[in-house]
Formats: C-alpha cells, sequence, structure tokens
DNA sequence: ATCACTTATGAAATCGATTTCATAGCCCAA
DNA sequence: TTGGGCTATGAAATCGATTTCATAAGTGAT
C-alpha cells in the first residue's frame, strides 16, 4: 500500500511537504502542491488515519451511543448525527446499548479504546456515576434525549413536559377524566418528565391524581402491552391511555386490539414520539412529536463546536420544542368513525407547543407542592 | 494517557509482555499475567487501537454502507451487522449513501482512509466498476440485498424473484388481472428481480404483459405516490398494485387515499418488505418480507469469516427465503371491511415462500423466451 | 555431560503519519 | 550591508502499540 513516502519521493519533495499538502498547510508554494498532488492522484494514495491519528491524536471519528437504533426515534436522531458529521468530515462509530449496563459499559471501553474525539450518548440511567469513564478522561460528551444527575454536561432534549402536559390538556379538553400514563423506567428522565407533565396537566385542571393511573415499565411494545393488560385487569376503567413513547403506544394497541376495544371509541390513546409511517394508516396517533432529526443534528453540531474549542467552556443544555400532532386517536371530528381513511380525518392539525412560561411555572411550584421540576425548566 | 510502557514499569516487565497479556498470548507465566493484569486495573489502561491497528495492519472496524438508515429495512439490516459484529470485537463504521455516486465514492474514500478490515456494501448499482476501489484494493467485501455485475463477490440477497411471483400469485388467486408494478430503478437488481418475478407470475396464469403496468422510479415514498397518480391519471385502472419496496408502498398509501379510494375495496395492494409497526394497524399489509436481521447477520458473519480466513477462498452467494406474509390489503375474509380492527382479521397467515426449482427454471426459461434469470436462480 | 527443545521474557525495529526545530533563500528597512 | 522577518522546505523525533529476533533458564533424552 503507498506511503506518505512513495509519494514523497515520486513528487520529489520530502514527506514533510506531502503532508503540508494533504493538511492544506498554507505555506506551500503552488508549484510544488500540484507536484504533490500530481503523485498523489498518480498513485492513488489515501492516507492511512490510524497512523495519522497516532500522531496528531484527532481521530476525526465520534461514536454514537444508542439504546436501539431500530426504534425510529432513535434512527432519526442517528441520521441527523450522521449528517452533521459527515459534513465536517466526522465518521460515526455506532453502538446499541439496549438500555443494557453491561453492554454500555462495554461500548465506553470501545470508545475509548478508539480514542473517538467526542461522545454523543443517551445513557440508560441518569446517574452520571455510570459515565465516570466518560468523564474521568475529560472525553468531550454529549447526552442527547435525557438529563443525567451530578455531571454538567452539554445535553441535548426535548421538552418532554410541555409536550405531555399538552398532550394530555388535549385529552381534557376532549372530555378524558380518567386518563392512565404508561412510563419507562424511573431513572430515566424523559420516561419521568413526561409523567411530571401528565401530572401537571391533570392538577392545572382540577383532577386528582389517582397514582394507581401511573404505571412504568419500560420503553418497549411488550411493555406496552403488558401495563395495559395490568390496567384493564384492575377494572380502573381509564377512558384514555397516555403512552410516553412510540413501543409503549404500540403495545397499548396491540393490547386494546386484543380485548376487542376500539381506539378511540372505547379508549383515546396518545403518545409521545411519531411513528414514521403510522401518520399514513389507522388509527392515526395524536401524537407529541420531539423534532428528532434536529436533535442529532444540534447534538453533533454541539460536540462539533467543542471539538473546535469554538464555545466557550460553559456546559450548555438545549431544549427543543415539542409539537402536538392531532391525528384522530381521541374520537372527535367524524360521525362515522368506522372509516380509516386519512381523506375523511385529514387535515391532520400541528400545533406548536408553548414552552411553560415562568410564571406558569411560579404558579406551579406553588400549587403542587411536591412538584420538582428540572432545572431547564 | 497511560501507555503500555507505564503498566509494563509498573509491572515490572517489558512492554512485550504487556502486550502478549493483552492479546491473550499463550506463553506468558501465569504469576507475570496476574501482575500485568492488576497492573492494567490499577492504572485503568485501555489500549490505543490507532497505535495498535498501524502495526498490527488489523482495525477490527467494518464499514457498512446502506442507502438510507431511516428506512426499516436497512435499520434492521443494520442491527444484524451490528450484533454480529459487536460479538467478535469489530466496530461498525455507518454510512448512509442516500444511492448517491458521489457519497458512495466519497464513503469508500473514507473506508480506505480509515483502513476498515471490511466492508459490507448495498451499492447503489449494479455496476461493478462503481467498486472499482474496493476490487484494487482487494479489501474483504460482502454486497447486501443486491447482485452486481461484472465481480464476483460475496453477496447476500434475499429471494426476490420467488417473493414477487409469490405475491402476484397471490393477488393472482384472488382474481386480479390488471395488476400494476411499481418500481425501483433499473440498475438495482432487487427492483428487476421484483419485476422479474411480477413476469413470470403473470405468464404462469397466462395473463399477458402490459408494458404500461410496469412502472419504475426510486425506491422513494415521494416516487410511489407520483408513480400512483401517473398509473391512475392514464385510466389504467388496474385492479392491485405490487409495490416492490416499503416507501413505494406508503406513497401508494397515500395517492390512494388522496383519490378517495379505497385499500382493498377499490384496488389491492401488496408490498415488497415489511414495515414493522404497520402490521399492527390498517391497511394491514399483504406483504414478502425478507429476513432483514438474518441479513445482516449473516452478511457480517460471511464477512468475519473471510477476514479470519476460514472460508475457502471462491466468493459465494447466500439467498435467503422470502416469506408471504398475508394481512388484508388485497380483500378476502370480513364481511364488513370497514372494520379496522386486526382481531377482526387476524391472524395473520405467514407462508414460506417456495423458492423456484430447477424444473420450474428451466420450464420459464423456455416459456417466456425473453426473460433473462439471474444466475442465482 | 551434552544436545535438542520448550517456555518465558526482553531489546530493537517497525508501522505511517505529524510535530518540532533548523535552515536556506529572499525581501526590505535602517 | 547588516539584521530582522518572511516563505518554503526538510531532518529527526515522536505517537503507542506489535513483530521479529535473541536469549536465558529449565527439561528430558542419550
Amino acid at each position: 500500500m503507498t506511503t506518505i513516502a512513495d509519494v514523497a519521493k515520486r513528487a520529489g519533495v520530502s514527506p514533510v511537504t506531502v503532508s503540508r499538502v494533504i493538511n492544506s498547510a498554507s505555506n506551500v508554494n503552488p508549484a510544488t502542491r500540484d507536484k504533490v498532488e500530481r503523485a498523489i492522484r498518480e498513485l492513488h494514495y489515501v492516507p492511512n488515519s490510524a497512523a495519522r491519528s497516532l500522531r496528531s491524536k484527532r481521530t476525526n471519528a465520534i461514536a454514537l451511543l444508542v439504546p436501539d437504533i431500530t426504534n425510529p426515534f432513535w434512527t432519526t436522531v442517528a441520521r441527523g448525527v450522521e449528517d452533521a458529521a459527515q459534513s465536517e468530515g466526522y465518521s460515526i462509530l455506532l453502538c446499541n446499548t439496549d438500555e443494557d449496563p453491561t453492554k454500555q459499559l462495554h461500548y465506553l471501553d470501545v470508545v475509548i479504546s478508539r480514542r473517538v474525539d467526542g461522545v454523543i450518548i443517551a445513557p440508560y440511567s441518569a446517574d452520571a456515576r455510570k459515565l465516570k469513564r466518560l468523564r474521568e478522561r475529560e472525553i468531550p460528551t454529549v447526552v442527547v434525549d435525557r438529563r443525567i444527575q451530578g455531571w454538567e454536561v452539554d445535553t441535548v432534549i426535548g421538552d418532554s413536559i410541555s409536550g405531555a402536559r399538552a398532550l394530555v390538556k388535549h385529552l381534557i379538553d376532549l372530555g378524558h377524566q380518567r386518563i392512565a400514563v404508561l412510563s419507562g423506567p424511573l431513572n430515566t428522565s424523559s420516561a419521568e418528565d413526561r409523567v411530571t407533565g401528565y401530572t401537571i396537566a391533570l392538577t392545572e385542571a382540577g383532577i386528582p391524581i389517582d397514582r394507581r393511573m401511573i404505571r412504568r415499565g419500560e420503553f418497549k411494545t411488550s411493555s406496552g402491552e403488558t401495563l395495559t393488560n395490568q390496567l384493564l385487569d384492575e377494572g380502573l376503567r381509564p377512558t384514555a391511555i397516555f403512552a410516553t413513547n412510540n413501543s409503549i403506544a404500540l403495545g397499548v394497541v396491540d393490547a386494546v386490539d386484543q380485548r376487542g376495544l376500539r381506539i378511540p371509541q372505547d379508549i383515546a390513546l396518545v403518545s409521545f414520539d411519531d411513528i414514521p409511517h403510522l401518520s399514513h394508516v389507522f388509527p392515526f396517533l395524536t401524537v407529541a412529536v420531539q423534532p428528532a432529526y434536529e436533535m442529532g443534528i444540534k447534538a453533533a453540531q454541539l460536540l462539533l463546536s467543542r471539538l473546535n474549542g469554538e464555545q466557550d467552556s460553559q456546559p450548555c443544555q438545549i431544549v427543543l420544542p415539542t409539537c402536538l400532532i392531532v391525528r384522530y386517536s381521541c374520537g372527535g371530528k367524524p360521525d362515522d368513525i368506522n372509516l380509516p381513511f386519512r381523506k375523511d380525518i385529514l387535515p391532520e392539525k400541528k400545533v406548536p407547543v408553548q414552552p411553560l412560561s415562568l410564571e406558569e411555572r411560579r404558579e406551579l411550584l406553588r400549587r403542587i407542592p411536591g412538584l420538582k421540576l428540572p432545572a431547564y425548566c
């Protein structure tokens, strides 16, 4: 395989000069540059990045650790990250952690071993100690979709609280009172924030909180199914269910369907996160969407700006606004609700979610004493 | 950052010995090994893979080039590749080519520069010359989902011909005669194979081929929409549409819906590739599925076996069987076809697709003279 | 006791780039 | 004409591992 020395010999210069050309250093004579570039082309020379990073201590690679690339939310985030990174010449190392502590730990070692320049991670736990390895080695890190405690680190999240609040308010406005929420793990901030938004909406409407209507499991379809069945078996008779992510929502659809209940006639359903292709088809879920692609882009841009030392050193927290997409899973418009055709129901309404204002926030903390809002609110 | 020399000093041995321990070479005294392992733990030492690959010429990384990770088919393939690779200690470099020649070329340079040990690629064109760079440098390569011409290379594909044939046969069995096919680009083998399967099924049923019913575009939702509109605008009145991939199918759903037509009452729809979550919801597409996850696993395993030099050197071609999943987008069972509930329609039927037998293949070539079956049939 | 062989270890060379430092040549101002 | 400041270039050191080759010590057969 051709090396920089081969190119140098062919161009009649030293390896240093070739290196300068490759890295487009300024102080190279145009004539020399031409000679070198010709030699590079003729020899089909492509620099060896292992050698390069060994000396320069930069790999031009970033690692992306997500729970599961198979979930369309993460797929979209990943695509955003890849696009942003690629445009700056960075490569992506893809890691699926499956929300599994052991796997995450393993991948952190891979990440360290490969000396990636930075990491974008959706950690499986809010506990910063799990990320000790990154912190110790001062590897530039951006946390996405989740907040963590005990480490001031760059973070990009969606406004889960406001999104959940809007979703539940939507249900309440349609007349629902007995609303259940099926959430993810306790130690995951996005899951908890969505429960918080739920609590806020109910309280604002003067509806008392029934603890039994708040269920926690995992962000998985199977979990959504189990929780729905438990809920309905216990005879709590919710008229609406709020699934805190897309996977859980699918589980609800399944469980409800198996019991011969209908969405929205027998039970309403709303969900956090869209399932891209589901907008095309029945039951036309009403959802709060986070800008997943932008989340990926923003996370990558933030990370890259750190790598270039552009930013001041303060870690920052970016909260992306969510959007309510009103479709048809909560009842409403057409009389003949049996018709599963979009044109009978459309246009779907897309409503930006108003983030909690400062006053609302104060008001809330007064009215709901048990409520701890996260710092970003 | 700690290096192998630091560990060596601490353990009172030479760097070579540490290296032996890291790479679990056999000839190290157990006592020495213990000392070294303790030192490694105490210093939190993690080897630098750049240095490592520079000398050893192995990166323990493979590149995955797919059109778009956002398509659930590719997502699933990617997950399979990642799982198989991870279990053998390989990392994945993720690249989205968007079926774009320029992007593909760019990524091939990245791949070469990073000296990945191998490449898994779904090339945007069947023309092997586009992959010259891989071939010249003898980078172990596995082509997935598509065949290419002009290079005998390891390949893993689904049995598109048989799958398409089964899908169209299913339509014919239900009484459809005017069946349109909306396919992908001409230079992509999976697109063409599906058209071939379509042709075979029609011919076997004695239905003449109407060239106008065969449309080609891109593997995109927008393309599916456009092609459907053209088709219907020209008054060809197909009673059924065969979409050759999931994205195109979604475009068909949209276009059909916008015209106030109904699936399956006014027009039947079948599709190649599943859309995972769509099985949960109306219109319950009848599809031919390829084992996407297994395709990823198989491709990675094949590649890794090449890297370990296990296989004989003959390039091989693995054809994975497809499966017909009969749901409800072609009409059929229930009388009240307005009911968009799974339980009214289930159980969905999953039927393994019989691959074309040798005799059938001979027979076909005789009966349909214009037909060129690809080598793998 | 000698030789052949195995086991355990280390010294030095090496992978292919970048970084550091030195220098030659040139221009311009004092 | 001397010295300061550029510009363009190269020699040598360096990054952190692995590979190659050498060797000491132990073992067992003759």
